[in-house]
RNA sequence: GGCCCCUUGGUCAAGCGGUUAAGACGUAGCCCUCUCAAGGCUAAAUCAUGGGUUCGAUUCCCGUAGGGGUCACCA
């Protein structure tokens, strides 16, 4: 018996490599043209630091002309969720970043080098291990799980490196008649990868981002196929990653340590390696410690909340690229209105360590981007957001006609308002120009008094004013009740009134907004109508 | 613990042997102003640490400390 017996013992009916070598051809691109993916399994949410890693491989390849493709690694079924490819794929659409190919909907994929969901390619695994078989260099194995712990306890009581590799890898060293028997009894075994690896011998790797790195050679036969046929991740990328001709596989760097590994499992396969770029993750402040954005403590960490949130989608891609490379925030003051995929990004550039998450400066830049937008902009966005995640202001906006009048106060001209950093802080921002105010919050001035401003105001109030005669107005609503005209003559000689304009309009702004602080009062009056403003003074007049 | 990576203001970070060590967010103050949000100006605040190498180290080398990652039939 020889080892391509054995492989047609274990695979009798594998395909040769060279079938799909045929069928996956390399890609015709023009010189340059970085082929990456997003290659999450379905285990949960989208995690922030995936849409960065998806986000730096969509840049490349939409940079270089290539092809930027979605591969769903489904290979631990224990671990899947239900609705996992759905919410991947809807994640990347809410961030308009969908892929050129791969997986579109839970069971709909576009492209040649399909299929892109792993736990469809068993038959294409089983090639390639099959192949790895025949030339000895994996082979099955028929430790038990608890035989494998057994070893372990062992190497860590020894306290000597812990793992499947050189004489504590059993099952290398039996002889093929061996294995062929405990095959053909009915044995269970999984397939491992025979490793030439030498842990006295180092490797260099350069990573794109990382720079260089130097590691021990893989001494270890880890598993390839696992005991319910599946490939594990190691095997599964190396294949993968090969036959769909990706030239960049940029990861999470808590992947960087499996570099000889791989490096190895390709050189054993015949194939070209790709280049590497291992992001470092967006880590967090936890009592003084970094630690990764997690899952379970911060909702943050999901892509969902920026959505439920209602921040941007350009913002949060605007700060993730920030993050990769600080001297775009330069270019997009430089570039105002530009498309982001103007901006000559660089893989190069990316930090080496992981940058803390700031909200600050999100919603900073959510503020920025919203402040660019026309009203009708603002109205779309924040009515769509709405109709999810809040009924109230989906019912205001319902009046588009008026909302964009709302939305349009103080914006269009040369600065316009920045006080809105995510559509979840519309409502609160603009809730006064549809409700009547139901606390009145008066500053100095109240009671008698305030009622006497207000009611010179109404004597005086037309609703066709300019702004200058309707700001002189409440400058002889000042006078008359015995407050400075100017602020300016106030702030010279403050013995001589109680108070100043500022004191009066404040007074005005109360009655007809509830607030002390708000936009600019002229506008606000304008788009709320004569009937409102009105109706709104006379009711605080009757009431004080 | 072994192996690997990292360390510039509170945060993101430029820098790549000689700089007054950029810029942004944040913080504080001033200006503007009918309030606020902005905007303008200004300020405080950084090279983890100890050794080398060098005429000169934030920058290069070594050690130390601190942080992170990884050591699965999970990805």
């Amino acid at each position: 018996m020889d080892y391509k017996e054995l492989a047609n013992l274990i695979f009798p009916n594998a395909k040769p490599i060279s079938y799909y070598e045929e069928k996956y051809k390399p890609r015709n691109l023009k010189e340059g043209a970085v082929v990456s993916r997003f290659a999450p399994s379905p285990t949960g949410f989208v995690h922030i630091g995936g849409l960065y890693q998806a986000l730096v491989a969509k840049l490349m390849t939409k940079k270089t002309g290539g092809v930027f493709f979605l591969r769903i690694e489904d290979t631990d079924q224990k671990r899947e969720v239900e609705n996992g490819v759905t919410d991947i794929v809807n994640s990347l659409k809410d961030f308009d970043m969908a892929p050129d190919e791969g997986m579109i909907s839970d069971n709909e994929e576009v492209g040649e080098y399909g299929p892109y969901k792993q736990s469809l390619r068993k038959d294409i695994y089983e090639s390639y291990a099959k192949y790895l078989l025949e030339m000895g260099k994996a082979y099955p194995c028929f430790c038990t799980p608890d035989e494998i712990e057994e070893i372990r306890k062992k190497q860590e009581t020894a306290k000597i490196r812990t793992g499947y590799y050189g004489v504590w890898a059993k099952c290398r060293n039996l002889s093929i008649e061996e294995m062929a028997n405990k095959i053909k009894n009915g044995e269970n075994y999984i397939i491992r990868f025979k490793s030439p690896g030498r842990e006295d011998r180092k490797i260099k790797h350069k990573d794109i981002i990382k720079g260089n790195v130097e590691f021990p050679e893989n001494d270890q036969d880890i598993v390839i196929i696992k005991a319910d046929g599946l490939p594990t991740y190691h095997f599964a990328h190396a294949v993968d990653d090969h036959l769909m001709r990706t030239t960049l596989v940029i990861r999470s760097d808590e992947w960087l340590s499996s570099v000889p590994l791989h490096l190895q499992l390709f050189q054993e396969l015949g194939f070209k390696a790709p280049k590497y770029a291992h992001i470092s993750p967006i880590m967090k402040n936890d009592n003084g410690n970094k630690r990764k954005l997690s899952k379970r403590k911060d909702p943050e960490a999901a892509v969902s909340y920026y959505k439920e949130e209602g921040i941007p989608v350009q913002a949060v891609k605007e700060y993730l690229i920030n993050i990769a490379n600080s001297t775009f925030e330069n270019w997009r003051r430089a570039n105002i209105g530009k498309s982001i995929d103007e901006f000559d990004f660089d893989i190069n550039k990316m930090s080496v360590s992981g940058a803390l998450f700031d909200m600050v400066k999100l919603l900073d830049i959510g503020k920025t981007v919203i402040s660019k937008m026309s009203a009708e902009e603002v109205y779309n966005e924040a009515f769509k957001w709405s109709e999810i995640n809040d009924k109230e202001l989906n019912d205001m906006l319902k009046n588009k006609e008026y909302s964009l009048k709302v939305l349009g106060i103080e914006r269009g001209s040369g600065k316009p308002r920045k006080d809105i950093s995510k559509w979840s802080d519309v409502k609160d921002n603009i809730i006064y120009m549809y409700e009547e105010p139901k606390e009145y919050d008066f500053d100095k001035i109240s009671g008698e008094d305030a009622k006497k401003v207000i009611a010179e105001y109404l004597n005086l109030y037309d609703e066709n004013d300019d702004k200058d005669t309707w700001f002189n107005k409440i400058k002889d609503v000042s006078e008359k009740c015995g407050y400075a005209r100017e602020v300016k003559e106030y702030k010279q000689n403050p013995d001589k009134w109680p108070g100043h304009v500022g004191d009066i309009s404040t007074v005005i702004r109360v009655a007809i907004t509830g607030r002390r602080n708000t936009p600019d009062l002229y506008e606000i009056m304008k788009v709320l109508g004569k009937e409102m403003v009105v109706k709104r003074l006379e009711k605080v007049k009757d009431n004080l």
